[in-house]
RNA sequence: GGGCCGGUAGCUCAGUCGGUUAGAGCAGGGGACUCAUAAUCCCUUGGUCGCGGGUUCGAGUCCUGCCCGGCCUACCA
């Protein structure tokens, strides 16, 4: 199995995370199973964007992929996400794969030369990708565009047709220069491709729709596979002065890091990548079809390794229904989340939302803390923590006593919950695990241990409640292994017997001793959630200024440290000069949200109301819907014009208005006091 | 414009091959209990299954038209 290779140019986030959590749990609900799996991945090291920060930060590539590798590892480990090997693209093995790859290609007759025009940039020395260039739209002139379509109008064009174009690295104009490159003619692979993507299952099917659809309904394009120098890569051999593309080489990391585990523990990596016994799995995002169905595929039939057998594809994460934000501090980092929450809630959620579809899944705080304290600590772990006290002094009864059936019920629910594991429908799962969950607590109620716990003469009868009691969440902890592998190692603890096999679930454990009760999991503390998104905020604003000197803007960065860009002023310019009598007309006070709701009818309103200290209450319609949710809003002081005219609007009467700047839509942000300002205090 | 996915309770979703009175969890309301991390248990409110037409003895489910939302595309991969 194999996850997407995390490229070295970024930390983990969270969207990250939907991936290598959905293939762990995979990965280990297959060991569970007893089957021999392994987990692959490594960091993508290579291309233009690695070579570019490297130089910014005056130090080796190697240094720099190095230290981005250890901070991957770390958060993967941080999320319990275990991987057999960890390996990178830059190792030794990849290398020598690729040259195999190559020579299957250069034999198979599909690599051919082409001239490429470029723009490139003089100051750096290097050609320029579509996205490091900037300019003036062609079409619609809009300033400040990228080099192969414009967002405001939607224009596509190539980079060559943009007005004042410059490198978005030097702020140099570039200038259009010819190089050879290297490219391999898919076409000549077209009907394989697309026998392949249609039979045995190998993509969910409304992936196929989309690849017979957009690409195989035509001759395939021939696929640049180099770049001159510089670049940060490996050097075709055949071919010197020119580098595989970062997409060449990406995906054969996957095989290099298996032969670096088949190393270490003395497989045999023909076993692995050349065999019918072997099973290849690949969880990937929606983003990266077209590589890992088209390219892939033909690259590896070419060389001879074993096909996917399932590629599976999932969405992407959203934060409280929108894309994820640095403004909103909902692009939270891996190794911040750490810091304030523990990783198996997020591993019980995304579980809990994942389905086998390639629909975007989204983080709703307050699902997720009603998810994980009602599910995970109310009703599982609940479900030791009631019995445990009584059962750690007499251990488990040495016949397992007549349940009603519960133990037999839940044993039978685990081919169920199995199949749709193994169908990536993890929603499904817990869903069905749940289900078992909330017929163990009745038993334990109706049993009423406590009552039995204070007559000696029932201890018998005690011990029988407890030992079914803790077998049903012995039960529950094994299903739920492949997610929290934490709980069910702390339910082996507790029973002295450590969950290792599926199989577990199937026969309860009697005449074991059971130890003190511990704390598994505790409930989520919403102010840490509150904490983590305004430690994400802080995090960005420190990261955003040190981006923008590295890549995003011209000379001007090394005079200015904050690097601000003049785009907003120049769309709205100054308002002609006003007299301090003028400003004192306008009452701003401090407010806080009392109540907020949506508008129904109302596309861009939301109904606020506003506490200016004591009884003072102001209603006002502010046009933020789009960028705040009412729930967020509520308790939060704002800045308000306190002394506006009342307007009658359709939906009611607005006594005031809330400052915020922006562009409206999504761009709102909320004026917000330092903390300490109080309602009713007047802005001077 | 084209493609894909979706629209079921306040929220998140399930609903198998078309089959009885459309379900669960959470939230809301009422009660019980005290072993447990204010956990748990019982009862309960709540639905024009997006809208219209069609097929059928019977439609949330199949067909069709439309509306709304998301994603992907628009001759880039």
């Amino acid at each position: 199995m194999t996850a997407a290779l995390p490229y070295a140019n970024g930390p983990i986030h969270l969207g990250h995370l939907v991936e290598y959590i959905q293939t762990d749990i995979w990965v280990r609900f297959q060991k569970l199973r007893g089957h021999q799996a392994i987990y692959v991945c490594a960091d993508d090291t290579h291309g233009t964007a690695i070579m570019l920060r490297a130089r910014k930060e005056g130090r080796s590539e190697e240094e720099l992929i190095a230290d981005m590798q250890r901070q991957h590892q770390r958060d993967f480990a941080g999320f319990q996400i275990e991987f057999d090997n960890y390996g990178s693209t830059h190792a030794p093995e990849n290398y020598e794969l690729c040259q195999q790859f190559w020579t299957a290609l250069r034999q198979a007759g599909l690599i051919v030369e082409k001239d490429v025009s470029q723009l490139y940039d003089p100051e750096a020395g290097t050609f320029l990708a579509d996205r490091f260039v900037k300019g003036t739209c062609p079409r619609c002139k809009s300033p400040d565009q990228y080099g192969d379509n414009c967002d405001k109008c939607g224009a596509t064009y190539a980079p060559a047709d943009l007005i004042e174009p410059r490198s978005v690295m030097t702020g140099a104009t570039p200038e259009i220069r010819t190089a050879r490159h290297l490219f391999v003619q898919l076409e000549k692979l077209h009907d394989f491709l697309s026998q392949w993507v249609q039979e045995d299952e190998h993509l969910q099917p409304e992936v196929v729709n989309y690849l017979l659809g957009h690409f195989l309904n035509e001759p395939l394009r021939d696929w640049d596979i180099s770049r001159p120098a510089p670049y940060f890569g490996f050097e075709i051999p055949d071919a010197p002065g020119n580098y595989w593309y970062v997409w060449f080489d990406a995906p054969i990391g996957y095989i290099a890091s298996t032969w670096q585990w088949c190393k270490r523990v003395g497989e045999s990596l023909e076993c692995w990548w050349r065999s019918p016994d072997t099973e290849v799995h690949h969880f990937i995002g929606k983003d990266i079809i077209y590589f890992h169905t088209l390219f892939w595929p033909g690259m590896l039939k070419t060389a001879g390794f074993n096909l996917p057998t399932k590629v599976h594809i999932h969405g992407f994460l959203t934060v409280g229904g929108a894309k994820m934000s640095k403004s909103k501090g909902t692009f939270v980092r891996a190794e911040i989340y750490l810091r304030h929450l523990d990783p198996s809630y997020l591993r019980y959620y995304f579980a809990s939302k994942l389905g086998p579809r390639l629909d975007d899944i989204d983080l709703n705080f307050e699902e997720f803390e009603a998810k994980v304290n009602s599910d995970l600590v109310g009703k599982v772990v609940n479900l030791a923590s009631r019995c445990a006290k009584f059962a750690s002094r007499m251990g488990l009864s040495s016949r397992y006593p007549d349940d009603g059936g519960l133990f037999d019920h839940a044993a039978r629910a685990g081919d169920a919950i199995a199949a749709a594991y193994e169908q990536c429908d993890y929603a499904r799962a817990m869903r069905l695990i749940m289900e078992l969950a909330d017929r163990a607590n009745p038993f334990v109620e109706q049993a009423q241990p406590w009552v039995l716990a204070k007559d000696p003469a029932r201890e018998e009868e005690l011990r029988d409640v407890c030992t079914v009691a803790l077998n049903l969440f012995r039960q529950l902890a094994v299903y739920l292994a492949p997610v929290l592998p934490d709980l069910a190692r702390k339910a082996g603890d507790l029973l002295a017997d450590p969950i290792e096999h599926w199989q577990q679930s199937q026969q309860p454990l009697v005449g074991t001793e059971v130890q003190p009760f511990q704390h598994m999991l505790t409930r989520v503390n919403p102010k840490e959630i509150q904490a983590m998104i305004e430690e994400s905020k802080e995090q960005d604003a420190e990261q955003a200024v040190g981006e923008h000197v590295s890549q995003e803007q011209n000379a001007s960065a090394d005079t200015d440290p904050w690097n601000d860009s003049d785009e907003p002023l120049k769309k709205e310019p100054l308002a002609p000069e006003c007299t301090i009598d003028d400003f004192m007309k306008v009452d701003l006070r401090v407010a806080r949200v009392v109540a907020a709701e949506e508008v129904p009818e109302a596309r861009k309103l939301l109904k606020l109301t506003l506490s200016l200290g004591g009884e003072v209450r102001k209603t006002v319609f502010a046009g933020i819907k789009a960028a705040y949710k009412p729930d967020e809003l509520v308790g939060r002081l704002v800045v308000c014009v306190a002394n506006l005219a009342p307007r009658k609007m359709r939906f009611g009467v607005s006594e005031g208005m809330v400052t915020a700047a922006g562009e409206g839509g999504e761009e709102v942000y909320l004026l917000s006091p330092d903390s300490g300002a109080k309602p009713g205090q007047r802005v001077h």
